[in-house]
DNA sequence: GGCCGGGGCATTTTT
DNA sequence: TGCCCCGGCC
């Protein structure tokens, strides 16, 4: 082990690694190194004699704790990591839960229903009660469920919950209270949980069942959290039912990063640790090592309107850098043409990779216009974001016979597969079967396995196909006793006519789905191997599955390491870093969103969004409004976001255009001055024009805010070639180049000595 | 049971 | 605009 360890850090992770005599909150600013200091921490953990398995690491994503376990694998030995308990939220308390299934009345392997599947159950349901779908919307009623269990409250508290219930009525939806209740024993009977009830059923075990909270905390001697601005009240609860005996609690966490409330998360949980852990120490990790001064003060000037925050002081020491850049565009079409013409020249200087690229926005409906651009353009990207490699059809379908064979009870899986690949089960006699189901209060199965002893009536030809399946089934469940995962796998996909189904179909999308079916039966090869190697004997399809149902990891991506352009949310960014990032769609009623507008807490949250994409960037950040978008099918026009006039312009390059048009308020000019219109003049040979690589390189030279400096993006009007915009600049003094993309007349290279150009305001 | 077309609809989504 | 869902039709 490196006995030098300690000598990566600096003075103020050093302290928060070091530091044990109490619960820690380290407010760990965007780029300031917040997973090494957990990592070190770990290492100085097993250092100082703990032991790998009482040491408990959260995370929220699996991708996370890979790379955590990784770089704590090359810090000490690869045995050590793997018996720490490091995983996500989830996947740490599935294991938990299936240890203890028997103290919650739940069988050790159940099935876990994913965001798709708890769908179709609440539509199953609103339509088994009469409902309009119109009024009880199933997104509406999935996320009033979701919001309830990470708050605790279950279905039968929910029920006498006069809060609930008032709004519920307010909102004329008074059945929520009893869709949730139907919802929660269908569920149970199916021997499933959602994701959110992983976490409520874990608060459950540790309040009913002493015995079982003792055994964990005694187990857990430390606990670990990473991003806990991202906590839901759920997960603050088990922490501290964990912690607060022992006091030994670590957590790693940005307020300025919190953008997840909308699934629960608590920023509160976060801005008030102190509240629940009244001995904490906290410790700030001010240094941000990622970007350029300028991209850290524009971030700070931004953030700085938000009210709710934790004092801290982001600085940067890095070079100062090239000032963030605002432009305009005409449209989302010219602004997509922009941002690939500024990709373009940037490649052309040589100095960056397509890798070095993202574009970051908001909705992902804004990446079919890029997509667009940069094919014509020929530029290589690649868009993050789209269904991951789990939620694919194809996928769950296969899947759905692994639960189903695995849990028998598994309802949403039955329905998936019982006519999949058609097997003439039609919906008529699928009706009757989970009719029979419900009023019998008999699991699905049941009625499948002997449907005349539910006095199910069927004609002679469908009764026997529901024999046929349930014959197959009955086989592979069979098979499953003596087969490993991926044997199971290959008989199933065989025999139950999926492959056949996907032979049939020889379009380009039929291909790729059996693709990905092939490529879910190379991964449970190599999983079986590996587990192999790790010393299990047999690996079964349910050990398969319990890997499989909480990954939704997207990393199956083939040609991952080929050099690409990034397209993605500002959501899905965060966490990442590229060199350039551009920030697309900044305008009002999109970002921030049009739904955020009512409340001051969605607004500042939108903020923080902003503050993310903005703090993804190392060298160059460049973000881009259009006055015109087209969305939702129709043509809007639209205003610059207001976010932009929180950004102070020291750090801020803003086009003229914007200047002239939003009735920016400068941070630190007296305002009038800001609203004399400045004369604008052509660009004279003493302009001084950098290279795009350059592009606004160095916030110190005041060349940057003069008004009569020819920037990328400008919009200018020609004599001869009439309008059009500034794509790159090249050269200096007599010979300062322009690259100038005319609306009609094309791509010109001008002389700008000659050039008679006006720069339009 | 599968295909087609009209109507309604449209943030973000670590698990 | 484009996707999803449903109803009607073969």
């Amino acid at each position: 082990m490196n006995e030098d360890y300690l000598n990566d850090l600096n003075e103020s992770q050093r302290e928060a690694v070091l530091y044990d005599a109490g619960p820690s909150l380290v407010v760990a600013g965007a780029g300031s190194g917040k997973t090494r200091v957990l990592t070190y921490k770990i290492v100085h953990l097993l250092r100082t004699g703990y032991q790998p398995h009482t040491i408990l690491a959260l995370t929220f994503t699996n991708k996370a704790a890979r790379e955590m376990k990784n770089r704590i694998s090359s810090l000490t030995d690869e045995y050590v990591s793997r018996y720490l308990w490091m995983g996500t939220f989830h996947s740490i308390f599935y294991r938990i839960l299936r240890r203890e299934a028997e103290y919650i009345g739940y069988p050790a392997d159940f099935t876990i229903y994913d965001a798709t599947d708890s769908k179709n159950l609440i539509k199953t349901i609103i339509k088994e009660m009469q409902l309009d779908d119109k009024i009880y919307r199933p997104n509406v009623i999935q996320s009033r469920i979701s919001n309830a269990k990470n708050s605790l409250i279950t279905s039968r508290s929910y029920a006498q919950n006069k809060n609930q219930l008032d709004y519920d009525l307010k909102c004329r939806i008074p059945l929520v209270a009893e869709i949730y209740q139907r919802y929660q024993n269908r569920c149970f009977n199916a021997g499933a949980m959602d994701f959110d009830e992983l976490l409520l059923q874990t608060n459950i075990l540790f309040r009913d069942h002493r015995e079982a909270l003792d055994k964990y905390r005694n187990q857990f001697r430390y606990v670990l959290v990473d991003e806990y601005q991202d906590t839901n009240f759920a997960q603050h609860l088990i922490i501290h039912k964990l912690s607060e005996q022992s006091q030994k609690v670590f957590v790693v966490g940005d307020d300025a990063q919190s953008i997840y409330s909308f699934r629960g998360a608590n920023i509160d949980n976060m801005l008030r640790f102190k509240d629940n852990y009244s001995s904490c120490r906290i410790f700030k990790l001010e240094r941000n090592y990622r970007s350029t001064q300028n991209i850290v003060n524009a971030a700070n000037s931004l953030i700085a309107a938000n009210k709710d925050q934790i004092r801290k002081t982001i600085y940067s020491e890095n070079e100062k850098g090239n000032k963030v850049t605002v432009m305009s565009a005409y449209s989302d079409y010219e602004e997509a043409y922009k941002v690939a013409s500024i990709i373009t020249n940037m490649m052309s200087s040589g100095k960056y990779t397509f890798a070095d690229f993202a574009v970051l926005y908001r909705t992902n409906a804004q990446s079919r216009i890029l997509e667009e651009i940069m094919r014509t353009r020929m530029i290589k990207y690649k868009v993050y974001g789209a269904q991951s490699f789990y939620q694919r059809k194809e996928i769950k379908d296969v899947i759905a016979y692994f639960r189903v064979i695995v849990n028998p009870k598994d309802e949403e899986s039955i329905k998936r597969i019982i006519n999949y690949p058609a097997r003439g089960i039609g919906g008529v006699t699928v009706d009757k079967l989970m009719g029979a189901a419900l009023s019998s209060d008999v699991g699905l199965w049941k009625i499948i396995a002997d449907p005349q002893a539910f006095n199910v009536v069927l004609n002679r030809g469908a009764a026997d196909k529901i024999a046929k399946f349930r014959l197959m089934i009955d086989d592979f469940r069979e098979k499953n006793k003596t087969m490993t995962a991926y044997e199971i796998a290959n008989y199933v996909i065989s025999q139950s006519g999926i492959t056949y189904d996907l032979n049939q179909d020889s379009t380009i999308e039929g291909i790729s789905r059996r693709e990905n079916v092939q490529e879910l039966s190379n991964a449970m090869t190599e999983f079986v191997s590996m587990r192999q190697e790790g010393g299990s004997e047999s690996v079964s399809l349910t050990d398969f599955l319990m890997e499989v149902s909480l990954m939704t990891d997207q990393d199956n991506e083939k040609d991952d390491n080929a050099d690409k352009v990034t397209l993605m949310t500002v959501h899905a960014a965060k966490g990442l870093e590229f060199k350039n990032v551009f920030i697309v769609g900044m305008e009002n009623d999109l970002f921030p969103s049009a739904h955020s507008s009512d409340s001051i807490r969605a607004i500042e949250e939108e903020r923080r969004l902003f503050y993310v994409a903005i703090t993804r960037a190392k060298e160059n950040c460049i973000i881009t409004y259009a006055k015109n978008r087209f969305r939702n099918g129709q043509n809007n026009t639209s205003t610059p976001s207001f976010f932009l006039g929180d950004m102070d312009e020291r750090f801020v390059n803003f086009d003229d255009d914007f200047m002239l048009t939003s009735g920016y308020r400068p941070v630190n000019k007296p305002v009038m001055d800001r609203y004399t219109p400045k004369p604008v003049a052509p660009p004279s040979p003493h302009t001084s024009l950098r290279k795009i690589s350059d592009v606004d390189k160095g916030g110190s030279e005041p060349v940057d805010s003069a008004p009569s400096g020819l920037k990328i993006g400008d919009k200018v009007t020609h004599e001869r070639f009439g309008k059009g915009i500034v794509t790159s600049l090249d050269g200096y003094g007599n010979d300062a180049k322009a690259t100038i993309e005319f609306e009609v007349s094309g791509t010109k290279l001008l002389l700008l000595k000659y050039a008679k150009l006006t720069i339009n305001g």
